[in-house]
DNA sequence: ATTGATCATTTGCCCTGTCAACTGATGCGC
DNA sequence: GCGCATCAGTTGACAGGGCAAATGATCAAT
């Protein structure tokens, strides 16, 4: 092993930190019948419903085409409803959708905190969140940029 | 939107970071015909070789299968060996997989340290590696509870 | 009204990754 | 030596997700 800048250290950490949790929601999830990425799309679109199909994407980090996939999906499981009017589909959940996602959330939601506070006090948590926040923006601007470029 | 907690509010941040700086890690790999995946696959291998394919996919943290369908690929581009002695496959880089990741290597490392470099000082960068290496070990532990359990 | 430009979505092809069932090889107890 | 447990790896079926080319629908200018 060589000797790695610091910043690549918090970088593999971050990323296996994050692959186990996801992980662990997904184990959390099984038992609804849901993966991590369904649970965040049916949380965001009950968040935001009625959505465009373009929206939801943006919101979740995801391309075009794999939130076309992804909501086929859903709505070939009853979750969801796309409803097209004008050039665009508008998104909702449907009863059986909105009934799942309140029967997942609240564990859901527990099990993911519980990562964080179980090992975290409130100082440590705010600091990070400081952190995440100038990481996580400056990734955006970084995103925009090479768009531009590109 | 709900009021969400402190947790949760760290945990999409970082998951949104993770998912922007692959993306543009990926963009960046794309002139050297690599992915991310592959780019950590030939730099642990490098650093561990010879090295088997079950301890490979515990250090990238990916299961057997996905192991196998890498390691597959990158043998059908002549990146490198797998070499059968006794009931297990010793993995090493070809001298073209070793150019390959010479090649890429320092900028890719440059354009990951980047994203901290940019907005983290030195110090914030520290208590960031320390939150992190807290929150890593308990996922790990979790993890091996979880097998446990299953 | 017709032609284009434009935007939303879909789809083909691919890589990553999981799980579970399966193949092979090893090694052990009898 | 034979049968069996065990471990390494492979493979089929699938979800997630990216890119690029193809569709569809709207809108603007002529």
């Amino acid at each position: 092993m060589e000797d790695l800048s610091l910043s690549t250290l918090i970088w593999l950490r971050m990323v296996r930190f994050v692959q186990n949790s996801n992980q662990l929601s997904n184990d959390h999830l099984r038992q609804f019948g849901l993966t991590v990425a369904q649970f965040e799309a049916l949380a965001h679109i009950r968040n935001f419903q009625p959505v465009t199909q373009t929206d939801l994407a943006k919101g979740l980090t995801v391309s075009g085409g794999g939130m076309s996939r992804m909501l086929a999906r859903l709505e070939r499981e009853g979750l969801i409803t796309r409803e097209q009017t004008w050039k665009t589909k508008h998104i909702s959940l449907t009863e059986a959708g909105l009934a799942l996602l309140e029967r997942a959330f609240p564990s859901q939601l527990h099990q993911q905190s519980a990562l964080f506070d179980d090992v975290l006090d409130e100082d440590e948590q705010r600091t990070l969140h400081a952190l995440m926040k100038k990481l996580y923006d400056h990734s955006v601007a970084e995103r925009a940029t090479a768009e531009e470029d590109g």
